[in-house]
RNA sequence: GGAGAGAUGGCUGAGUGGUCAAAAGCGCUCGCCUCGAAAGCGAGUGAGCCGUUACCGGCUCCGUGAGUUCGAAUCUCACUCUCUCCGCCA
């Protein structure tokens, strides 16, 4: 959430971000005007308890000395009436400060480039060659269904619609991409792997922003306030809540693999053939604590760390910086990383990468101590490194042969068994 | 699932109705000492909020939420989490 003091000092920079995302501006009206009544009530409160703390003092001194209080008793049982009803009205003004902030997204970091959805986004650079078949290339389902390695007929029966069954050589290629990527991210690029768990409570969800605006998106357990994770960013990020962490500790990189479990409401009729968007798909992410003055360097590294593993597996992709009308609701800067798709013929999100300033730090309260300085939030940073299944996907459209097999990236072979070629 | 113990500042850990934001130790910062360092000695060192914003004044916070009281870290109730033992179990 946003500081209020921010918002305080500078409303105009407030509402100049809502209007680039191209938000409503209604919660900050409304919260403008609450937090100068909220800090009347605030002086008013705080002068009666001030007086309420001397007289208590008064009677503890009247009773040492063996004398009667109970006027000045009766006095202050009035007094604390008044008390505990402005208290009253306070803590419900406090609880819709609270509601109004968690309801009003980042800024947008102020170089963004400004626009209504993804059309708008901005291209940085375009790595690798997109291959020219030299016969119809096949989808991913295609090729998935017929090489008997993705059942996504009989996943319907078990559970239901998006959700697939990798088996054989398929199930063995997804498990290869979550070691390779783990494998390269520990040992190449310095992530500390956690395996979190894949249910949350409700303050983590709160914590990073999906819940309250989201909650339709999400699984929830049934007579339990616990999610299913819809991305280990969830988890991993809220690991340190409520933590003041070691300067000399930042940055600090972890690395994760879960299950990610998404209820896409409002997808319905997209991409609903194949792997690109399913309720359960798998997820290596990437996340970041960092000290504020560094955070933009570390969102470039770990972009760039995301886009090794595409490298690595020679897919060709590009990376675009999202406009302000289409970066998620608490990120500042996001850059997604897209590959290329042949069945699509174009390129398809895989990653996501952004820099949350101090926007979860402060839901989540976690802070760090400079060296003579007083606590402070850290910055916090995610992105895929990357999501699973859409690579498979683009593994199985990419390297496709024209015999219907699958020729496997050099660097997945030692991770199942030695096989070049599915078929 | 049953029984018991516990939750206090960056950390360890005292404190059972008023003079407690809270002993002591560790850590950290500054100073003395030293060629320098260590040790030793001395001083300082929680967070949030409101007002002023130079200094400072005030309020709140001892797991969370209610309650009793003129007054709660301390008493009552509910909840959450941690640990120990028993049971069950992959």
């Amino acid at each position: 959430m946003l500081d209020i003091r921010l918002v305080r000092s500078e409303p105009e920079l407030v509402r100049d971000g809502l209007r680039r995302r191209g938000h409503g501006e209604e919660a900050l009206d409304e919260l403008l005007s609450l937090d100068i009544a909220r800090r009347k009530v605030i002086a008013e409160v705080e002068e009666l308890k001030r007086r309420r703390n001397e007289v208590s003092m008064e009677i503890a001194r009247i009773h040492k000395a063996k004398g009667d209080a109970s006027s000045l008793i009766a006095e202050m049982r009035e007094e604390g009436e008044k008390i505990s009803a402005l208290d009253k009205e306070q803590s419900a003004m406090d609880e819709r400060q609270r509601v109004l902030l968690l309801n009003i997204p980042n800024i947008p970091q102020k170089d963004l480039p400004v626009g209504k959805s993804d059309k708008d986004n901005v291209e940085e650079r375009k790595i690798g060659t997109v291959r020219t078949f030299d016969f119809e290339p096949k989808a991913h389902w295609d090729i998935g269904t017929k090489l008997d390695i993705l059942d996504f007929e009989r996943a319907g029966k078990i559970t239901g619609a998006r959700f697939v069954i990798y088996k054989g050589l398929g199930a063995r290629l997804e498990r290869a991409l979550i070691t390779y990527m783990l494998e390269l991210h520990v040992d190449k690029h310095g992530y500390k792997e956690v395996f979190p768990p894949f249910i949350v409570n409700r303050d983590s969800m709160v914590g990073t922003g999906q819940l309250p605006k989201f909650a339709e998106d999400m699984f929830k357990l049934e007579g339990l306030d616990y999610f299913l994770v819809p991305t280990a960013e969830v988890p991993v990020t809220n690991m340190y809540r409520g933590e003041i962490l070691d300067e000399a500790a930042l940055p600090i990189s972890h690395c994760a693999y879960t299950a990610c479990f998404r209820a896409e409401a409002g997808a319905a009729g997209r991409d609903t053939r194949g792997l690109i968007r399913q309720h359960e798909f798998d997820k290596v992410e990437l996340v970041k604590f960092t000290k504020p003055e560094e955070s933009y360097l570390e969102l470039e590294k770990l972009t760039s760390d995301a886009e090794d593993v595409l490298k690595g597996l020679g897919l060709p992709y590009r990376v675009v910086t999202l406009c302000t009308g289409d970066i998620g609701f608490s990120s500042a800067k996001t850059y997604d990383i897209e590959v290329w798709m042949p069945s699509y013929g174009r390129y398809v999100e895989i990653s996501s990468c952004s820099n949350f300033e101090s926007y979860q730090a402060r839901r989540m309260d976690i802070k760090y101590r400079p060296q003579n300085g007083k606590a402070e939030h850290v910055h916090t940073l995610n992105g895929s490194g990357t999501a699973v299944g859409r690579c498979l996907a683009a593994v199985l459209e990419n390297f496709q042969n024209e015999d219907g097999s699958v020729t496997v990236p050099e660097v997945l072979r030692k991770y199942m068994g030695g096989t070049e070629k599915i078929s």
